[in-house]
DNA sequence: CTGAAAGCGCTTACAG
DNA sequence: CTGAAAGCGCTTACAG
């Protein structure tokens, strides 16, 4: 098992040329039927692998995947990973895999290394609107509202228009909309589904901050009771962070407050109350933007999302009055 | 840019052979430093990239490291593959990522499907103790304790021992110990610990679950009040169901039940209350495999942890009498 | 210091 | 139906 066993190796033990074992190997040439099965039988037996190497230098593919996720140690990420690598794997490819810490131009440098590497296609979870092109093989933006037809998406904006119907449909009028990162389009098409499904008379606050755990931490320590009757977060991670620090405060949720994350991190389904978000459906955006790079599919598409209705919204209690607004200020 | 520019290419376009390029590109022939300049330099402007196949097939490298983890989507495993890529990267490796998917046979699958793909080296976080050998490249096991030189995992054991230490100071001589799944040996290490830390005399409950949130919540549900004065769980997927499933029940963390996790992620931080837990060391963990299948280190070793205090753990209270052994019972 | 040649393992026209 | 030959892009002894 040291020195692998070789295409020539099988030939010469069959007294053929490697021509024909690689025909009947590949079942392309024609070799007759009862020769083709001696060698398949005997490549099986002596556990014969083909060379990528060889194979990849011959024919120009390697039959591997890049895969560009921009962090991840961001719990939604894995789960995209996940989802194309089995994807990939079932179409016979390998994914390379290469973090971009949230950088452009580590993201730059990766692209040109998987590229080296021979990858047949990328994938690409680009962050902060990076642009990307002169990229010589087929390519697949993840999660990113680009322009061209090589995205492949969750429907955030419609996702973000379930959930401001919900809360629409619940009583809610004065909504505090915590937006996540200015220059993320997906925060951007969220948070405009959100503002459309609220509809034009609801009163809405925007607040901007990092999509993260910390960032909702301080917006919830930042919250002023009264001031809006929910908080929609354009992310869970956001919403996590907001229902602790309410918790730790002693605001009731939904009773106080009611609060909407999205993604669906399992987290969600456990954390006090359990979260009303929205599910991307990671498997069918892996199919697409798979079968895309692979050429069965002609273009990306938007992917539809569901919303996931649990107790951390209600309708809002009505007050006889407006409750002082500088109580629990921070 | 459509056809990658090559050796040959660059060695026509400047009157010399390839050797010589290929020789002056390395620095390691004996090649005149004012030809070896002008080579760079027309390679660079030229956007040359050298070919990984051509080389992988002419020196049975390919510069890439296969990693097989159990499951993406358990929130412990990216945290590994960021460090692992991190640390190979470094060394200029690329990673292969495979999921095994939790499965034995998948887990076979993809050995074999990373050695076809020419990986220089493996590193598995193995499930279930599984059985791993006649690998012909270097191999690490990470987080695993096997018996050979090439397991590189934190110090279970002595995490273990801390959390059991830190309950005996605080006075806990009644423990429920969640100890996760019994095939797994992490899990067995980390209780073990936990009961030399916690002493002969302290009264221990072993409780065997899978590692999952789910089985957290039930086992939260399930819990007696004044059955135990503390929670130790063996991971904090664990930890995290319990205070979720206590705080449903009105049970009051530290003060009617302590609780304890094990691994620090992100989400322990901002739990009801925050998990005193153990921490491990990632990237010295991802550094040491690196370094052991690139064969800077000769063997595997036992990455130190670190215990996180938070306030999930307090003395327990003394009570008159025992309450009843009913309350709350499920 | 520089180059010609061989060869890594494969696939693909092309002959026979 | 089968085989000889070329060539993918590189590196490495070996000559000169």
């Amino acid at each position: 098992m040291r020195t692998p066993i070789t295409m020539s190796d099988l030939a010469r033990r069959l007294g053929v040329s490697v021509a024909t074992v690689s025909n009947a190997l590949s079942g392309k040439g024609r070799v007759s039927p009862e020769l083709a099965e001696t060698i398949r039988r005997t490549a099986e037996r002596a556990g014969y692998v083909p060379s990528h190497a060889g194979r990849a230098l011959r024919t120009g593919k390697t039959g591997t995947i890049g895969l560009i996720v921009p962090d991840l140690s961001n719990p939604l990420f894995p789960t995209f990973a996940q989802a194309i690598e089995r994807a990939a794997k079932r179409r016979g490819y390998a994914v390379l895999l290469a973090d971009s810490l949230d950088d452009a131009a580590q993201q730059a440098k990766e692209i040109s290394t998987l590229l080296a590497r021979g990858a047949d296609a990328l994938i690409i979870i680009p962050r902060r609107g990076t642009q990307i092109d002169h990229i010589p093989v087929p390519l697949a933006l993840l999660d990113s509202l680009a322009t061209a037809g090589n995205t492949v998406a969750s429907d955030h904006r419609g996702g973000g228009l379930l959930i401001g119907r919900h809360l629409r449909e619940l009583g809610h009028r004065d909504v505090l909309i915590l937006a996540g990162t200015e220059s993320s389009t997906v925060a951007k098409e969220r948070m405009a589904g959100m503002r459309e499904g609220l509809g034009q008379d609801a009163k809405v606050t925007l607040v901007s901050s990092p999509a993260s755990l910390q960032a909702g931490l301080e917006q919830g320590r930042a919250f002023v009771p009264g001031s809006a009757t929910a908080i929609a977060c354009a992310y869970d991670t956001l919403a996590l962070g907001v229902l602790s620090a309410l918790a730790q405060r002693g605001i009731r949720v939904p009773e106080d407050v009611s609060v909407t994350g999205f993604d669906d991190l399992i987290w969600s389904e456990i954390s006090h109350p359990p979260l009303t978000t929205v599910r991307q459906n990671f498997g069918e955006i892996a199919e697409i933007a798979i079968g895309f790079v692979t050429g069965e599919i002609d273009r990306g598409q938007l992917v539809p999302v569901e919303m996931v209705t649990r107790a951390s919204t209600a309708a809002p209690v009505k007050k006889a009055a407006s409750t002082s607004h500088l109580q629990g200020a921070v």
